[in-house]
Parts: C-alpha cells; structure tokens; sequence
DNA sequence: TTTATTTTTTCACATAGGTTAAAAATATTG
DNA sequence: CAATATTTTTAACCTATGTGAAAAAATAAA
C-alpha cells in the first residue's frame, strides 16, 4: 500500500497533470478492470477503497492489494507493459479517484522531469515495499502475518471482510477467523 | 531476477554512466554487503553469481534473490533511500561486477534524461517481478514453486546448493529434497 | 588415496493450516 | 419486521510441510 506524499500532489508539475486526468466514480461491488483487458489507468483513490485481486489456477478469488485514500491502485503489468491484465480491480466502498491514463503519464513523463523523477521514485518505493510482503510471507508464519497486518493498518478490518484479507494474507478465510480468535482469548 | 536489456547497456548514456563506476571482483564466499551497514553500489553482474539474502526473526539464512550475469543484485531499500541495510549480499561464485556508488547514480540521474528513464523502466519490470514473486509464495504449493523455478531457471540447482534455493522458494532443505525427489520418480 | 568437510537425503514424528460442512451472526431487502 | 442473503465462526478431520536427528553421498582438502 503506498502512499503518495501530499507535497508532490501539490506540486507544479503535478497540478499541470492533474489537468489532464479524469475525475471518475465507483459503486460499491463495482468491477472497475476485468482480468484479460488491458488495463487503461492508473488510479489515485481519493476516498473509498479499491481492491486488486486475481483467480489462481483454482479459480479461488485472491486479493492482491488494497488501495485506500492517497494510495494507489492499476495492475501494474498491464498497466506499464499496456498488455492483457492478469488482476481485476474492484470497488470495495462507494470510491472516487484521479485516473490517469496510460498516454497521458507516458506524455507526462517525456515533457516533464519532475513527473518522469516521480514516476521513478514511485516505482521504487512500490518495489520496496513488494520486498516487504515477500519477506513477510517466506518467513511469517498465518498469525504473525496476520498481527503485521492489523499493527500497520488497524482499520482494514472494519472495512473489507475477512475472505479479502485472509486470501491477502496467503491464507484461508477460516485460519484467518481461527487465528483471530485464538489472539482474543 | 532482471536481466538488463544489452541495447540498453551499449546506448550512448549508459556508455557515459560507464565512464563513472568501477568494476569490482570478488571470492566466492566473500560477503560484500553486512546487514546493517549502507549499501553505497548497485551491481550489475557480468560473470559470476551474487546472493541476497537475510537473517529471519529465528536466525535462519534466507535467500531473497539471485543475480547472475547481466542480472542486479543490490539492497533495493538501503541504496535507493540510503539508509541501514537489512540484507547482506554475497559471492557465491567468482564474480565480476559493475558496481554504480549511489551518488554517481543520482547523478546520472540529474544529468541525462535516457538514464532517469532507465532508471524509471528498471523499477518499473523490478516491481512486476516482484509481484509475479509474491503470486507465487501466496497461491503455490512448495512443489508448484519448485516447478516455477526449474522452468525459468533451469541451471540453478547447477550453481547454487540446496539450502539456498530451498529458503528462496520459502520452504526447508528438507522439504527440496523430498520433493525435488518425489518429482524423479 | 585417505581424511575431513560440506551438502544432500532419509526418516519418524509434530503441527500449522487446509478442507468440508454446518451453525451462528450480521446485513440487506421486500 | 420477517425473509433472504451474506459473512463469520466453529468443529472434525486431513495433509503438506516443518523439526530434529542421523545416515549417506558428494566434494574438498591433506
């Protein structure tokens, strides 16, 4: 989950790009991106809550990400590569966001430095933070993960059901309901 | 695991960022990187092997990456914002490498245009690897992930042992051995 | 070679987490 | 508010993988 600093959505730079994105809005339960497209934007969720997921090769639903206010959410690969998606993205709440197109940032990166740096400064800290979860799910055991999870963002609970975050988890909705359970008592 | 495209690498930019960094060699077993300390060079291999890898919350020697020839090996997080590394990086081959110093990297970056867009484009594979990665350890079984693994890189088992490989796949050596063998038969 | 060292395999047993199914709780709708 | 749908919990059982220890095999060193 990363987060853009407000300094650079201020910025000159960014403003002038702003004028070029699109203002759109989600209901709840919406599916935004289906697997298979390619996907067109990358979005800057403004307010509500934005999930990337994907079917693995059981056809099970597995979230991939979670996007809330100030973070970021496109499928990265199809996004970047402008090929056919593998995620779906899906409105968990009632969400507006700052789309941008794929021609717009690719334009905004040849015509402004400033723009071209934060692109790159953001893929770095999206790399890191990628790095983190690897870490996390070679070496976490379920409930470990689980106490990460709830340290860093104590209010994903009350919004997004527990399958979402347990398949997130790398785990099933029922370990996930066990080991909460255990942590109470 | 990147490999670094060769147009990329004989462009005229990259040809001036040559100029600036130092090729390094180093001892198999030589540790080039302690966790703890600032990670001052990216590498870029040009023979040999390169191992990141970190100490879990038991101990455990867990491999994160790989980087063979043309392949990046660094401390993403501590070389990119500079600060205290979490991972170490070894040789576990004879290895010969460029080694980019941070400053000179910033300053490629300052300077030309190409390199800040490599440098954007590089995060931005970097990244979809990663999450290719974090596909994998979430939705495959250990035996799926050795698969994976045979598939895309059939001669590692060739270069590295058992133990390392068996921790970069997130499970035992035990585990490898049983099933990398159940798998013969 | 022979010996020492490292790496890989094997085995018996333990356990975290998966599976399937059902019950309970909660939310949504007419 | 009743009826229906969705989400969460619980439980019994199962399986993949971990654990610890040792043997075997491979490799390196003397």
């Amino acid at each position: 989950m990363i987060k853009i600093d407000s300094a650079i959505l201020n910025s000159e730079a960014f403003t002038s790009l702003l004028e070029k994105v699109e203002s759109l809005t989600f209901k709840k339960g919406e599916v935004i991106l289906k697997g298979g497209e390619i996907c067109k934007y990358l979005f800057i969720v403004e307010h509500g809550l934005l999930r990337n997921f994907y079917y693995d090769s059981k056809g099970n639903d597995i979230t991939h990400w979670f996007a809330k206010e100030k973070m970021i959410a496109t499928a990265p690969e199809s996004f970047f590569n402008q090929e056919k998606s593998f995620f779906n993205i899906e409105a968990i709440e009632d969400t507006t966001v700052i789309a941008i197109r794929y021609e717009v940032l690719e334009k905004a990166f040849e015509d402004s430095r400033t723009i071209e740096r934060f692109g790159r400064i953001l893929t770095t800290q999206i790399m890191i933070t990628l790095g983190r979860k690897i870490i996390d799910l070679q070496t976490k055991n379920a409930k470990a993960r689980y106490n990460e999870l709830i340290k860093n963002y104590p209010d994903i609970f009350r919004r997004v059901n527990l399958g979402h975050i347990a398949s997130y988890l790398g785990m099933t909705q029922q370990s996930l309901s066990r080991i909460r359970n255990i942590s109470v008592k």
